[in-house]
DNA sequence: CTTCCTTTGAAGCGA
DNA sequence: TCGCTTCAAAGGAAG
């Protein structure tokens, strides 16, 4: 039945011919990551979804609807293709696009009744923002407030880094057998730098394409519905930073060196 | 149970 | 415009 939806979700996709050029490498442009900047205004389809959510859980319907009610444009399918024929069909998440939102929101495509959200949709069950407000309300100020808490929350896209992250994690803990998260973002952190600019290219394209799908999907979204939700580290933490050498991006800030490319002795 | 750690990149925010 | 901050993922460690 999942596979079923996954199919017809396909099936609707193909009624969209690729675009010419499609399942081309990306022509990446120094600094890549300025260069592959989605071009503002200018919504394109696009892919990246794992295939294998661990925890799916149902759309909301206010998105569904978005999704229903959203006039169809022309997507840009290049990445469909590409993943799927091109080279960066190597990729972990080469079947992403069967399971994305747009197609997989079950209510709003008809005869496609079950559905696999988009795993940028997170809904707060059971952590700690609801519970919380479990325990304290009362008031109607926060039982709207709990509504408001209730709303799933619609995760960023991805970035470059982050996608590379996703698909070496588990090849740097086979081959390293350590499990820390830290410690392995360290490694790949390295293995970003070490990268060449045309294996770079793809994860920006890749991000680049997340980005505009992210925006096609959730289009009144902005990063700034989630600013500041996290509440991380204290500021007093922060500060105190800034009189050890701290990460290396940061140590490279402080001392005026290329973010891109160079390394600091301490952070090493 | 919750937050931190650690990475890079995108985006928000205040000056 | 610039510099700083936050958040995306991940999972073990620590409080």
């Amino acid at each position: 039945m999942y596979k079923e939806t996954v199919y017809s979700a396909f099936n609707l996709l193909m009624h969209y011919p690729p675009p010419s050029g499609a399942g081309q490498h990306p022509q990446p442009q120094p600094p890549l990551h300025k260069a592959n900047q989605a071009p503002h205004g200018v919504p394109q389809l696009s892919l990246y979804e794992h295939f294998n959510s661990p925890h799916p859980t149902p759309a909301p319907a206010d998105i569904s609807q978005k999704q229903v009610h959203r006039p169809l444009q022309t997507p840009d399918l290049s990445g469909f293709y590409s993943l799927t024929s091109g080279s960066m069909g190597q990729l972990p998440h080469t079947v992403s696009w069967f399971t994305h939102p747009s197609l997989m929101l079950g209510s709003s495509v008809p005869g496609h009744p079950a559905a696999i959200p988009h795993p940028a949709i997170v809904p707060p069950s059971g952590k700690q923002e609801l519970q919380s407000f479990d325990r304290n309300l009362k008031t109607q100020a926060e039982s709207k407030a709990e509504k408001e808490a209730k709303k799933p929350t619609i995760k960023k896209p991805l970035n470059a880094f982050m996608l590379y992250m996703k698909e070496m994690r588990a090849k740097v803990i086979a081959e390293c057998t350590l499990k820390e998260s830290a410690a392995i973002n360290q490694i790949l952190g390295r293995r970003w730098h070490a990268l060449s600019r045309e294996e770079q290219a793809k994860y920006y394209e890749l991000a680049r394409k997340e980005r505009q799908l992210h925006m096609q999907l959730y289009p009144g979204w902005s990063a700034r519905d989630n600013y500041g939700k996290k509440k991380r580290r204290s500021r007093e933490k922060h500060q105190e930073s800034t009189t050890d050498p701290g990460s290396p991006k940061k140590c490279r800030a402080r001392f005026g060196l290329n973010q891109q490319t160079d390394w600091c002795g301490p952070c090493r």
